[in-house]
DNA sequence: CTCAAAATCCCCAGAATTGGGGATTGTTGA
DNA sequence: TCAACAATCCCCAATTCTGGGGATTTTGAG
């Protein structure tokens, strides 16, 4: 089965150049184009693309946005934007809505064809120059260096169920220990993060990224 | 000119495999050879290889160390992690110390190549599935969410000091309040965000980057 | 001005957490 | 082999939370 994609771009010669392109292509299919994200957003729906290839620049609602509403109601949709921009504002926001890949409008074909079988594959797709900039935001971004507590096997493993939110007697069933176990190994986590908490610990554990 | 390569790689077969490749290929050459970290940092001097091919499972110095130290050497060296690992701890950790790519070893010969003359052109090569990761990785440590469960904003205050591990007493001392108005805050947050317990709260709180 | 929302405060009772104390059983590395 | 450590379990008392009820005063938008 061919790779199907939906075109949302308002250039109505790249438009169509694009989806002459996918459907010259074997593998590739394009029968849903649309001028605007408020076009797409009301006439996309099932069976859905397998991929939506989004632009950034348009009139009313960006391209932007359209990707977090896309997303919000279709969390599984995949969604690279093609665009002429490179500015890392618009980057970071695209990758943050949920876009599974952001392709410069000077790509060739071959490259962005190859972007869409990456994705549809599961995995995600950049022009070189863009993870350029996503790492240095990503470095930017970046929490402080984590430091070790050498947490034991057990105590990791309830510190985990911490975080979820469980209660001393929820972890207990879930692990099949008694409460008392439980208390012991919470007492332990508590004095190796120097915490005096549950809260103190969760929190210390997600920003050390211990879980 | 031919980009230099230089290969950081404990296994001997796939480290000479490597450099055979790289020297059978026009645009490639590879005359330094590493079989540790340790060994890189003390022998790779002037003139600097364009890119180091840099595995992470050592015995002694992990490769991740290796890049830190590399790159606090050289800054503007280009070092591609090129492993069996992908984890997201070692991606984290390897992408923040200044890795321009990262790759599979599973990745084909061409897929190397090219990503190779990609860095060395000025951009960052993932393989797919690590892009995937990446961005995954990208949007869990992303500043700021607008989306937010409408808190007030003493609501959002008192969320903070519940992610710093307050107890109600600690809070109230602190915002002038009798203990019994935090706790009719913190019943107002826990329907809103639709939790039962602090440490569901302050979980949901940091994971949703509401403070 | 007026009304809804926000913010403040109070009581109660059951449940959960915290920090002491202690103990036993395996495992494991020196 | 033996000490150190991980993992398991128990008791107690003080404190803290949670989830129900209320209630009043400020504030802000229309």
């Amino acid at each position: 089965m061919s790779i199907s994609v939906a075109i949302v771009e308002d250039n109505a010669s790249i438009r169509d150049g694009i989806a002459r392109l996918l459907n010259a292509t074997p593998g590739f299919r394009c029968n849903q184009k649309y001028a605007s994200c408020e076009e797409a957003l009301q006439s996309i729906k099932e069976p859905l693309p397998d991929i939506v290839l989004m632009d950034i620049g348009f009139d009313g609602m960006s391209g932007i946005e359209g990707v977090r509403r896309l997303k919000q109601r279709y969390p599984n949709l995949n969604v690279v934007m093609l665009t002429v921009y490179d500015d890392n504002e618009r980057i970071f926001q695209s990758l943050c809505s949920g876009a599974s890949g952001y392709l410069l409008k000077n790509s060739s074909p071959e490259v962005v064809m190859a972007a869409l079988t990456e994705v549809h594959r599961g995995g995600a797709a950049m022009t070189p120059s863009i993870a350029k900039k996503v790492l240095s935001l990503f470095r930017s971004i970046a929490p402080a260096q984590t430091e070790s507590h050498n947490l034991t096997k057990r105590e990791t493993e309830i510190l985990e169920h911490l975080v979820a939110g469980s209660s001393y007697k929820m972890i207990a069933d879930a692990l099949n220990l008694s409460i008392e176990t439980v208390h012991t190994h919470i007492k332990r986590i508590y004095g190796k993060l120097q915490v005096h908490s549950k809260t103190e610990a969760v929190s210390k554990a997600l920003r050390q990224r211990l879980v």
